[in-house]
DNA sequence: GCTGACGTACTTGTATGGTAGCCGACCGAC
DNA sequence: GTCGGTCGGCTACCATACAAGTACGTCAGC
């Protein structure tokens, strides 16, 4: 992959290796490129990212307090498991702040936000006609901040954002069912016609409803996945992969 | 002060350098004992405390991750100033998770719970006696936890405890007029009889009208202490606090 | 006196070395 | 066959060294 050389060539934009690392590696994780319970090692990704493992430990300190890995000492660095407490934890965030902002939208966004709204709307739809399952996924991040962003508390948004990363790893293996997306697609417009027309209360059920079905989608994933989700208050057996690197050298 | 032998000392309890440092800066930050604006410099902090500079560092990143300094890189990190933005973020985040947890505690909150938080309001009621304004603090942070916690969203107060210390650096300053106490303790005491009483909007009214007192408190002090504020996107000019340290040698 | 270039001392960022501790495989004792 | 000790290799943690860059004091020139 281009990705090591993908971080020196970005480097030069204001950012700082760290910060380039902490994306990418978020990125694998919420993109379930980095599997839930694997091994992440400083090491290995110092060596692969072409750094040293100084701004790759600090990334995985900060992912760490994400809640998106679980740092061992002197044992490893694990991708975390979905937890049942975690999950819920991240739904009543979520809910709780979008709704509140949405309530405070309601009267207060202007025609131009909610145009803005419905420019996403017809790319998602687009999304949708394409089985652009990754294009929907960042189209439905927009649209869910901008919501945000019209109620005045876009500073919020990280939060939120921080919140819903858990939710999303979980979300990207049930999306595949495409007719999915339209049915998201359709409550997100109820959403935005109820915020145009000031119905308030509608509007709230509407958004508490679709985040819900989110929500319950994750539970279906885990009767499907179980691998990735954890139940234990006390996981800790992350069990190192006994797969050792002398497999490369071909004895035997 | 005897920071750097009590980091050591209860280093064997478990927790890492990296930890103790981040408490012990994040204490000192949100307790004013390092005021919005002042210079922290790794070194320093990492001489004082009898550490590396790695450790001191990490924190730092965990630090202005919850934005409680500010690193610009090459020039130094400080304390970040109170941003008007920031605080009414945190007041929004602050207000829409303890409101939505308490009407999700209403009808599910134990007598035990009730019984908790009321033990929790004789604490303060004594603290207030003895206007001890830090035991006060803590014992009101013990009892917003407890309000969550009987809504079964305990793992949700990190997040307003991180939004939160951007209002206590503030409320620290303002709390001394000592009749304040009694206030805040008597709407405590309200949003608990209106838990018990299974009253859900009157006890969302009430404890929203605690948190926004809280919140025009903030906007008081600074009034008062307009150096601790900062209003601009751009504070770029931290400015470097030029004593040097050569002071120490004395000569001249 | 004022202005501008320069040098020094500081800053954070990154790389690397050494340490303590844990796991798991191996091997001898029973 | 089963159990217990040992040892190798891995881990994250912390310390340290080097690099890149900024700000400020100094001083020469005007």
């Amino acid at each position: 992959m281009a990705s090591a050389e993908g971080l020196h060539a970005a480097r030069s934009r204001g950012r700082n290796t760290r910060q380039l690392v902490h994306e990418v590696l978020r990125s694998r994780i919420v993109g379930l490129e980095l599997e839930p319970g694997s091994a992440v090692s400083e090491n290995d990704l110092a060596a692969e990212l072409g750094v040293s493992r100084t701004p790759v430990r600090e990334s995985l300190i900060l992912l760490a307090d994400e809640g998106l890995v679980d740092i061992y000492p002197q044992m490893g660095t694990f991708v975390s498991r979905i937890r049942e407490r975690d999950v819920a934890s991240a739904q009543f965030i979520r809910e709780a702040l979008e709704c509140a902002a949405l309530r405070e939208a309601v009267g207060k966004a202007t025609a131009r936000d909610v145009a803005e709204l419905r420019v996403l709307l017809t790319a998602q739809e687009e999304a949708d006609r394409q089985s652009d399952m990754e294009g929907f996924f960042q189209l439905d991040e927009e649209f869910h901040a901008r919501l945000m962003a019209a109620s005045g508390h876009a500073s919020a948004w990280p939060v939120v954002s921080q919140a819903k990363a858990q939710l999303d790893r979980a979300r990207r293996l049930s999306l595949p069912l495409t007719q999915q997306m339209s049915l998201l697609i359709g409550q997100h417009r109820e959403v935005v016609d109820l915020l145009e027309q000031g119905d308030l209360d509608r509007a709230d059920a509407s958004l508490r409803s679709h985040l819900r079905l989110v929500f319950s989608d994750v539970e279906k994933i885990r009767a499907k996945h179980p691998e990735l989700f954890s139940d234990e208050d006390t996981p800790l057996k992350p069990r190192r992969d006994s797969a050792r690197r002398t497999a490369s050298r071909g004895d035997g």
